[in-house]
DNA sequence: TTCTTTTGTTACAGAAATATTACAATTTAA
DNA sequence: TTAAATTGTAATATTTCTGTAACAAAAGAA
């Protein structure tokens, strides 16, 4: 768990892209299509951050932004603004508002991703780690190196995003496909035994002898960090 | 396995969608496109679960859901309405005539299977559950892993799958079909004895000795959890 | 009892899934 | 530009799982 975001967006697509991604990067989401339900839901959910459509069928983005702003008990909640192209010009507006940052659609999810944890890691820092760790595994996200036993191990890039996929749901059985959809870039098309290769290399840089296993092997369903 | 779901909705489009995201998340599935055929069908099938669309072309949604109301088998079969923008005002009506909840078209699949998880849970607990817990038994979907009075027990994939099936539903008895059906892959052709087999493998497995026999032949009609 | 039906048990061959290796193509670093 | 590192794939090896058949045992029926 990283914490819980709330979205406020008319277009079903866009939610449901932005939700799925960040379900699976370990949010707990959850949206709503209009400004005036939307509010009432996002404070019943409680979430560390809203990512808040600038143009809504009833209220605008400012608005719903202002009565955020009112309640006391969300004064803080941290706020991404989603704008449309043609709105470069609200931009200043919006920060003004009580915005803390913005981002232009269209945009990829891993823009949106990086932007999200920069506004956490200043309103919340716990939510986003830096340093994923499991067992005598330690990941360090911003200096990219990973540690078994204070030993350090070389990663290749692909490894390193595999290894730090696990590391966010330890234990937990991930199928191959789920392991390509998030640790593989979008719309790429490897083969499903490819991965078999990647956790081989992954497994002979983590494993130290006369240590356990770390990577389980789930017949017919998957691998998980144990 | 999670439980199977009916579909009836006239839109194939909408069935090719749906049906393919339920699989992918592990539900079986069987529709059909108009309300006559899809009443005779849905109660051979047995579903846990139907998604209704308002509007069909024979009966409307409403006709079928009576009907289903009105045979003591299904009285208590959840319902998810599928119900089109313009018909908001109808809702009520629905939710009066025994429905369950409702989603409004157009619809992300995560709203939907959000909503089927709710319903999920409220009429049917053990589908949706993580973790299925029998007497000394526990069996952990999110890990893939299965316990006997806490001493963990190592299953080939089809005992998994099977005994999964036992958890969701113990102490009823299941024919060597109803087995079949539901936790061998679909369009599969095994040998009915072949579950005799299977089950020998589960029992071997999860036996200790001392302890009795948690698997249940009933001569002439199957198998069940006790 | 004796016969019939159903289930239990075992062994085994083929199938299926995973592990491992080598290699060519590509990218990155020097 | 050359060398080194990284990647994906295919081929092969190895492991594990599956289904079936054959026979044994048990339960019912007559």
């Amino acid at each position: 768990m990283k914490g819980k975001i709330f979205i406020i967006e008319d277009e079903a697509s866009i939610i449901q892209l932005v939700q799925l991604n960040l379900e699976k990067e370990g949010f707990i989401v959850a949206s709503s299509l209009n400004g005036n339900e939307g509010l009432k839901e996002l404070k019943k959910f409680g979430p560390n951050l809203l990512l808040l459509d600038w143009m809504l069928p009833d209220l605008s983005g400012i608005d719903v932004c202002k009565n955020i702003r009112k309640d006391k008990n969300f004064k803080n909640l941290p706020i991404i603004m989603l704008t449309a192209k043609g709105e470069e010009e609200d931009k200043i507006k919006g920060l003004e508002s009580g915005v803390d940052d913005y981002i232009t659609k269209p945009f990829s999810f891993n823009e949106l991703h990086a932007r999200i944890k920069a506004v956490l890691r200043r309103s919340d820092p716990n939510i986003v780690a830096n340093d994923l760790t499991f067992e005598d595994l330690k990941l360090d996200r911003i200096e990219k190196r990973v540690f078994r036993a204070d030993k350090e191990i070389q990663l290749g890039p692909t490894e390193f995003r595999l290894l730090e996929f696990f590391l966010t749901n330890p234990k937990r059985v991930y199928s191959r496909n789920q392991i390509l959809e998030t640790v593989w870039p979008n719309n790429v098309n490897v083969e499903s035994r490819t991965i078999d290769v990647h956790i081989r290399r992954l497994r002979q840089s983590i494993n130290i002898k006369d240590k356990k296993e770390l990577i389980r092997t789930v017949r017919s369903s998957g691998y998980s960090l144990v």
